[in-house]
DNA sequence: CCGAGGTGCTATAACGATTAAGCACTCGAT
DNA sequence: ATCGAGTGCTTAATCGTTATAGCACCTCGG
């Protein structure tokens, strides 16, 4: 199907145009549907292209337009965000997905260090590898990401960003999420000592999951809850649940900040044998995958990962044409999925 | 601390010439630390490129070097082998690591349509957005990979090719896991009767689990094991437990060619009051996190993604550097990792 | 005092694509 | 016939970087 000659060397305009015998601006302008240029002629160049296997060079075009065509997805990759998480994997998707469909190539970059004292971040759009960048989550003070910002490069930030108000960012209503989930455990589980494992409280998410479920509480009457700090890995799950042994369950609910952490928890209190949810509910946040397969599942409140990804894509892409956007902020509704972990009692296999 | 010039336009070697007083030349010459600028010089022209917040274009350099520095990752969307699989992220994690110590970008690509007769796997290349390619296993017999490699554009595979035995690849060797969870079924659990869960046989690592599956049968003198095939989705997995169950389980251990057709087949059966290990053992493949966290914990063969990654960039980086490779088929090793599925006495929390 | 050989920089060209400006020609309107 | 407006292309310049060739000057050996 595909002429390609193999190993022949670049084919370039100027090949096109010395087999159809005119100029590379000709060539150039007849590819891109120029109507400055005859219509036969144009008939004959776009053959001899297909046939000479022509493919634009990304190099050329982009040292002439001033722009490279590609996006970048950021991830900082400190301990407490590890880049491999699932989290990353489902912005992946949901960035490429709004990426492909305009033909932009999509660069993953997680290194940090510095150089020359100008941030990777910086780095990577002043080089001109990339038009723009979606950042996933840095920590809620990060000095690069703050210059980042404020250099007024093409930025979009995944999360909701306090500290720079300035910035294009997509997050998700942690707060709601929070009283979502610890209302579901007042109102149908009848829980009135909550305990809340939080996220470590420098993020921004983790604040407002914790918030959220403070809110549920003062607004039904109920006294504060008992808060553990944790950091969203599962170890501080297993922690957070020996901190409770030692000190004595006393609590009917525990609404934790993510599922990694829930699952770590539970697990351990089933070593324990404190059984969930007979003995305490649970719920969890974030449902990237974990919550819907460990036994209970976790009810949890579900992140809209992909979509957050995608629509920070688009965000981006506005940056970059110019459209200044009409709201700088984007907030994503959250979704609570019932599973087993709350008590809640599920019909034969009612997953996903 | 980086004195950033926001919005400033771009400063290129010109802006530091004039700065200091020499041409562009000089300054490129100097950037790179040929000896050929004189000491004096060179530090002026570090010290001016610093405070202007100089960094190398990319389009410039790569068009000049007629090498763009970045190197991708194909992976083909087909409802097989859906991007956003944990499997991907591995790989990606393994890539990007290897890549990031060369600082090269890593492109994502994951469109596949074809245009002007031009696979997308090869307008890649071409057009020189990278140098070169790492393709996650894309099916058996894919025309447009086969036609990449016969192009001669450097190319590195994931997973055994036996249809391309030119083409450069890392894989895991999945003959050897199939057979290291038959035998262990039948050696440590005394299974005679085994049932095999087997992948899309047009996949060549489906093929060769089944095939492992079955010398180890043979070895130990057992007639064939009873095949069914999925297509390494969970629910395939739940379609293979129907079936098993319609007809009747007649086997006292169940070799799975993934984990999550193992889920999906075990968590069947559990519904069926049928109970996994007591009833029937199961042993499943991968490891790349699901595994872990079903109850029971799910015996496996692991295979080391991130390993596969990393190895996969070397040996691309190796291609790039004209380096012959010694070996052009790398195969990993595959290891057995006990937990609960298959009827092995767990102590405490033997995890992970 | 002259040429050989450094040393340290400049000048130039090239990588490939694109676009503004320009040129030659045709055609219709005046 | 003559001007104005297309039509269809070419010319030339540019984007930023870098390799190669070359030039000016200095120094040292003979």
């Amino acid at each position: 199907m595909s002429r390609t000659r193999a190993g022949s060397g670049r084919v370039t305009l100027r090949d096109i145009a010395s087999a159809v015998g005119v100029t590379p601006a000709a060539v150039s302008m007849a590819l891109r549907g120029s109507n400055r240029i005859g219509k036969d002629t144009t008939e004959r160049i776009q053959v001899a292209a297909r046939e000479l296997g022509y493919v634009t060079n990304s190099a050329g075009r982009a040292l002439r337009a001033q722009r490279s065509g590609s996006i970048a997805l950021v991830v900082p990759n400190t301990s407490q965000h590890v880049f491999g998480h699932p989290y990353f994997m489902h912005l992946l998707v949901g960035v490429s997905e709004v990426s492909d469909s305009r033909g932009a190539p999509v660069i993953i970059s997680t290194s940090v260090e510095s150089e020359h004292g100008i941030n990777a971040y910086e780095r990577l759009l002043r080089s001109q590898v990339a038009d723009g960048a979606i950042v996933a989550s840095a920590a809620a003070q990060d000095r690069d990401l703050e210059s980042l910002v404020a250099s007024g490069l093409p930025v979009v930030l995944i999360g909701r960003s306090v500290t720079l108000p300035d910035a294009v960012w997509v997050g998700v209503d942690d707060v709601a999420g929070g009283e979502l989930a610890t209302r579901h455990m007042i109102e149908e589980h009848g829980a009135r000592r909550v305990v809340h494992l939080s996220g470590p409280l420098e993020h921004q998410s983790a604040l407002d999951r914790l918030d959220g479920c403070r809110r549920a509480l003062a607004a039904a009457g109920l006294p504060e809850p008992r808060v553990i700090q944790g950091d969203f890995s599962e170890d501080s799950g297993v922690a957070a649940a020996r901190e409770l042994l030692d000190q004595g369950l006393d609590a009917d609910a525990i609404v934790v900040a993510n599922d990694e952490m829930a699952y770590g928890l539970m697990r351990t209190l089933a070593d324990a044998g404190i059984r969930v949810p007979d003995d305490v509910g649970l719920i969890g946040f974030d449902d990237f995958g974990l919550a819907r397969v460990t036994t209970p599942g976790i009810s949890t409140i579900r992140v809209p990962a992909e979509l957050i990804g995608g629509r920070a894509a688009s965000e981006l892409f506005g940056l970059l044409d110019g459209d200044e956007p009409a709201e700088r902020h984007v907030v994503l509704p959250v979704q609570l999925v019932v599973r087993g972990s709350c008590g809640c009692p599920l019909s034969a296999h009612d997953k996903n």
